[in-house]
DNA sequence: CGGAGGGTTGAGATTCATCAACGCGTGTGG
DNA sequence: CCACACGCGTTGATGAATCTCAACCCTCCG
């Protein structure tokens, strides 16, 4: 029997468990195997058959797609905690997206057919992946809009807030949790832009010293806020706030 | 009580009623009501709280996002049998899209608490939004890779592949479901650039006349498959298909 | 008849990707 | 212990691609 690691280091708990009852996280669990990879291992290719869902429990990796220049399109990174492929189990057909590993990393697979069955067994399972996926849309529309009508600038900043209001409010400090050109991919743009776009940060008081970002003041970040954003960040509507974009 | 028009033309019907039993199809639409709107009306605006699920009845519409200086970024353009909004009730917080009719529409709603009641009563319900969004999804990780690793041209060729798909492949001839400059905002380009994409694509033996695009045989679009496309594509693997990029 | 909106075409400006070189830290093997 | 190669990130110069702006044609409709 596999039994889960109690602490989720970085707070992030999985999702895809979230007040599940002992009998029905039993089942899957005991239907699912551990996997370990190396870096830049490709767990899954672009046009493969789905084999089920996986968990992250160590190490980084990301999902993405490939044309045939070798070019390639970051769609998500995943750090412990995060699952990916569910969505992919109910799309049918085969996968449109690839899984490498960016460090080594410890898995937790449950095949496609427990997901399956447990999504028509248990319904707040079915509502757990509903929120997982949904949350993933969520993140794609916000990718899409800012690859059309946003700047370089605005990208970074707006990933740069919302790493922030993960790292809590209150911190004027917080930290890449990925390589650099893997957030340029991320978001859109080359190593050499994303480069360039932290050298003009700094003169709207945001350090960066290697993987470190350091903001002068809470509202350093405030040019960037959106609608969604503004729903989880403390300051909205409370305090000043004067530069964010919303109140003009 | 509401009935749904039995011919949903087109040959699109509604994806989120399959196969659900009359009973629990009754409680549906017994608490949702009819909407009718004009054209360009917004009926959601990024940062409402969503009321509810909206299925298209008649016309079109489509979900999109909006930035300071009023620049567009088109998710979805949606037609009778469509859904929008099923992903935003699961996402929790203010919706990250407005909604807009292109045409004079009419919809039905049905109220935010009534899907949230049905994804627990009703299983196959569940599994129906999770088929709806995670295909949402694929789409917007076409639109993301299409943004960041394609060129124009491959862009509309994709989508022109696609709609062919759709129309069957026999059939050599197909036409544009949405105005030209909303499909080029949906590709991510301008108008213009789209205009001179189609004039390139003479040059490749499709012809475009007005909304209609006639192809000069049936592998004309085959340079722009990909491993999702050719699994539909009735020609992939049987014929010919020597133009397709993943046969190189 | 005149105006409005969609679509096309042309010329110019801008922006970002590309290519190349360099600094720096790390790990490796002689 | 040092020399070296390698990967990551940065910086600079260049060019290509697409957006922008403007003018035009066409159809539709009052």
């Amino acid at each position: 029997m596999i039994t889960l690691p109690k602490d989720f280091s970085g707070a992030k708990r999985p999702r895809i468990f979230d007040g599940l009852q002992d009998r029905n996280l039993e089942i899957i669990l005991s239907h699912s195997v551990i996997q370990e990879h190396d870096a830049s291992h490709l767990l899954v290719q672009q046009g493969d058959k789905p084999q089920g869902l996986y968990l992250v429990l160590e190490g980084t990796l990301k999902t993405l797609r490939l044309n045939e220049e070798g070019h390639e399109a970051t769609i998500r990174m995943l750090e412990p905690g995060d699952t990916c492929m569910e969505a992919v189990l109910f799309m049918g057909g085969p996968s449109p997206i690839s899984v490498q590993a960016m460090t080594k990393s410890k898995l937790l697979m449950i095949p496609e057919r427990i997901v399956k069955a447990q999504v028509l067994e248990d319904s707040y399972f079915a509502v757990n992946l509903l929120k997982i996926v949904t949350h993933h849309y969520k993140n794609a529309m916000h990718q899409i809009d800012a690859m059309n009508i946003k700047s370089p600038l605005q990208r970074v900043g707006y990933y740069f807030l919302t790493k922030h209001l993960e790292a809590g409010h209150e911190n004027l400090e917080f930290s890449l949790p990925f390589r650099k050109q893997t957030i340029a991919n991320y978001l859109g743009m080359t190593p050499e832009t994303f480069s360039r776009t932290l050298k003009q940060m700094k003169g709207m008081g945001i350090e960066v010293e290697d993987d470190i970002i350091r903001m002068r003041d809470a509202f350093a970040l405030c040019h960037f806020c959106d609608m969604d954003s503004a729903s989880i960040c403390h300051k909205h509507n409370k305090e000043d706030c004067g530069q964010c974009p919303l109140h003009h």
